[in-house]
DNA sequence: CTTATTAAAATAACACCGTTAAGTTAACAG
DNA sequence: CTGTTAACTTAACGGTGTTATTTTAATAAG
């Protein structure tokens, strides 16, 4: 006799649609301009419902970061699809992820930001799956990378073997640290063409990938 | 017959009262949880005359920042005071921004966060000379950073003097990189090892200001 | 010593926030 | 038609930054 609940496939396409108005809200005004109230507002319902899709903010922000990194996925998928020399989709996943980061940057720093829950944070809590999602779509991001190290490696020798994690991440955190720092404004107060430095950046970021070792002027 | 006001210079010592509390907050419980009335029960007053002192929470934020890089600079100082080889210093500066970014690493998250203002936020607003002064104490560490540059060209000619500026650019953005993804507890998820990966680019980070440019081992 | 003046501090209030508890509406099986 | 319960809303709590208004208190002049 009762009311029967919704398939738990309605639900997911419920959260879809809060989520999708989520990001339209930060892209459009903002990551610090969502609000649950407002998130209610656009989807058309209070903000307390928001609560029987979403466990809270917290949970909505994990799935915010998993679709970041599903675009920057998909961003390096195509900027390396036509590219058949593993250096050469080396250098344009560099670009993918410069540009990843300027054109998402309200992604970018959802994912990257100190204030924002990271998986450790759920461990053990309800939406530990959902904490666990969000951090598998950020390794298959590096997963990829390290792919395209190996590639590189099976075709020119370089780099050795046991440097491939440690170039994959040496190219994260060098590119993070100056899409960070753009992100928040503080480059520009200190460099005077940032995008001359971030070209010079990226091409040194080649250079343990070249046979010299050396070289790569300018 | 007016009561008297008091001299600028004992406002001063009551904001420093203020700024003083507000970094006691931010270390002892982290800088998400300064808030302006908590700050005034600290200080014994209402949080409403705060705004006595400070124009708001966002004048406050630039004096942490000034702070912050005030501590930088002395980290700095300190660290390449028993040096004297230029080189040396370098090594030694690297460690201690490691350090900062770290051991303050409330202090770095406020600097270097995209949701603090930052300078240009305040062009033409009544607390640009408080952003000023902020903006000088983050170019004060920069500009010790090119000046140790500047003594090892001077002695070894390297880096190239057209260089100074990009290397020191360089450093700070890849030792950013870094110390962003630890304190954003994403790095220790994804790096097996942090701790030697920070020895080593730190390591590689030295290379250029090498005779060879390339050597340096591990 | 009182009083007018005014700086410094406090009170009250506004509009927001994330979140919870309790109440309402509405759909469906029997 | 009715009992049950899922889905949703209303009311509320304690918090936020901030402004307008009022009170308190210090002091120079009379």
């Amino acid at each position: 006799m009762p009311r029967i609940a919704r398939t738990s496939q309605d639900i997911a396409l419920e959260k879809e649609r809060i989520l999708e108005a989520a990001s339209d809200i930060i892209c459009e005004t903002g990551f610090n301009n969502l609000s649950m109230r407002k998130l209610a507002r656009r989807v058309d319902m209070t903000a307390t419902n928001l609560y029987n899709y979403y466990a809270g903010k917290d949970e909505l922000y994990l799935d915010i970061q998993t679709r970041g990194f599903e675009i920057m996925t998909e961003l390096f998928a195509t900027a390396t699809a036509d590219i058949t020399h593993p250096f050469e989709k080396i250098r344009a996943m560099i670009q993918a992820y410069l540009d990843f980061g300027r054109r998402y940057s309200e992604y970018y720093d959802i994912i990257f930001s100190w204030n924002t829950p990271k998986f450790a944070d759920y461990l053990g809590t309800p939406i530990e799956p959902t904490a666990r999602i969000e951090k598998n779509a950020g390794l298959q991001v590096a997963a990829f990378t390290e792919q395209v190290l190996q590639e590189l490696h099976d075709k020119t020798g370089l780099p050795p073997a046991e440097d491939i994690n440690f170039r994959a991440m040496q190219l994260w955190t060098s590119l993070h640290g100056i899409v960070n720092l753009i992100n928040s404004r503080v480059l520009q107060e200190v460099v005077h063409d940032p995008q001359a430095y971030i070209e010079r950046v990226a091409d040194e970021l080649l250079l343990p990938f070249t046979k010299t070792e050396k070289g790569g002027s300018i």
